[in-house]
DNA sequence: ACAACTCGGTTATGTTTTTAACTGAGTAAC
DNA sequence: GTTACTCAGTTAAAAACATAACCGAGTTGT
C-alpha cells in the first residue's frame, strides 16, 4: 500500500486541493481558473483532473475523508451497543474535539472553510449529492443491523438531518461571533435532545 | 526550456545530489548505498541512475556547474582582453567571491564536501577525469582566439594546473585552522604571480 | 570451499505525467 | 450577429517514473 507511487499520489491530491483551497479563499471561487490551480500546485491541467472529476471536488476534498463515517462508526460499535447510541457517542466526541463536521470549530480557516463551501452555489450542490451517498451507504451498514429496508432508510436519513441541522445550529452561533468553548454547553444539551429525539422518538408535548 | 518537466527534473537532480552528499558527510561514503540515497530523495533505484551514470557522479554534480566556466570565460571576455588576462581576473574575482574552486571558502560545509572529495578515492579519480574534460574544452576555446592547436592544448593545461595548485595552496592554509579573510592577500598575490608566470612567461631568477 | 548476503548497476513493463492541441459553452465588443 | 476571448473539461503521444526482477563482483560466515 505504501510505495513511493501511492505516497507522491497522496502528496499531489493534497496540494491540488490545498492551492485550490487558498486560491479561492484569497481570491474567490469564480475569479480562480483550474489552470491557476494545477500551476500553483505544479502539475499540468490533465493531472488536475485525473485528481479531480470537477472543479468543485478539489474544494470537497478536504471534507470527503469524513465521508463514510457513519457508516463505518455503525459498523464498528461495540457489540452491545445500538447504532443510535453509537452515532450519538460519536458525535459527542466530535464536538469535546471540536470536529469541523459538528459545526463547532471555531479556527478561522475552517470557518472560511465553511463560508466558501456555502456561499458557492456549485460546491453546496455537490456537497448535497456526496451527503446523499453517505447517508446511503449508512443506510446499508443499519440494515446489517436490523434487516429491515425502509425503516434503515428512514433512521439513516433522520441522523443525516440531525446531524445538518445541529452543525448549522452551531455553526450560526459560532458566526455571530461566540468561541465554541462558550457554545459547547448547549450544543451537547441539543446534540442530546436531538439523539433522545432520533431513539425513544417521543417529542416534546404539543407536538 | 523552462516548463514543469524541465523544473521537477532539476529539483530530482538537486534533491539526489543534496541526499547523497549529506549521507555521505554524515555516514561515510562506503558506508551509504545508493538505494539510501534514492530513498533519501524520494526516487527509485532506476531513476536515480537515469540522472547519475555512478555512486560518484552524485557528489561531483555540485562541482559540475563550474565545468566548462572556463572556457566561457575565454568566450565571452572583452573584445581588448587577453584570454590569460580574462581567466587571470575571473580567478581573483572568485577570490574576492570566496568562490569554492578557488579553495578559500572557508564555510564549515564547503570544507566537510572538499574532505569528502578528495578523501575517496573513487571520487577524486572521477574529479581529475572531469576536469581533464574541461582542460579540453578550455582549449577549443583558446584555439577560437588563436589557432593553434598545440599551444591552445598547452596553455590551457597551464592554466589548468595553475589553478589547481592555487586552490590547493588555499585550501591547505584553510585547512590548518586560518580564515579565508586573513588568507585572502596571500592569496591574491600567489595568483597575480602564477599568472603573471603564464602570460609573460618569465621564471624568476634561478629556475 | 560453499552458501547467503550486500552492493553497484541494468533491464522490462506498466503506470503516471507533461505537453499541446482540441471541444463546447458562455460572454464581451463592435 | 459575428468575432474574439476565456474557461471547464478532454484527448493523443511522448517523456519520466516505480516496481520488481536480474547480473556480477565482492564479503561474510560456516
Amino acid at each position: 500500500m505504501s510505495g513511493l507511487r501511492d505516497l507522491k499520489k497522496e502528496r499531489t491530491r493534497q496540494a491540488l486541493s490545498d492551492a485550490a483551497i487558498a486560491l479561492f479563499l484569497a481570491r474567490g471561487f469564480d475569479r480562480v481558473s483550474v489552470a491557476d490551480v494545477a500551476a500553483a500546485a505544479e502539475v499540468s491541467k490533465p493531472t488536475l483532473f485525473r485528481y479531480f472529476d470537477s472543479k468543485e471536488d478539489l474544494v470537497l476534498h478536504r471534507a470527503a475523508d469524513h465521508f463514510g463515517e457513519a457508516a463505518r462508526v455503525v459498523r464498528d460499535r461495540a457489540p452491545d451497543q445500538t447504532p443510535i447510541s453509537a452515532l450519538h457517542q460519536h458525535f459527542q466526541r466530535g464536538l469535546d474535539e471540536r470536529a469541523p463536521t459538528t459545526g463547532l470549530c471555531d479556527a478561522p480557516d475552517v470557518l472560511a472553510y465553511h463560508r466558501l463551501v456555502f456561499d458557492t452555489p456549485g460546491i453546496a450542490v455537490r456537497l448535497r449529492e456526496l451527503t446523499a451517498e453517505d447517508t446511503a451507504s449508512l443506510g446499508e451498514a443499519l440494515r446489517a443491523a436490523a434487516p429491515d429496508d425502509l425503516m434503515s432508510r428512514l433512521v439513516a436519513a433522520q441522523y443525516a438531518v440531525v446531524r445538518e441541522i445541529l452543525a448549522r445550529e452551531n455553526w450560526a452561533k459560532l458566526a455571530s461571533g461566540r468561541t465554541a468553548t462558550d457554545v459547547h454547553p448547549e450544543a451537547a444539551a441539543a446534540a442530546d435532545a436531538a439523539f433522545g429525539l432520533l431513539a425513544r422518538g417521543g417529542a416534546p408535548h404539543g407536538y
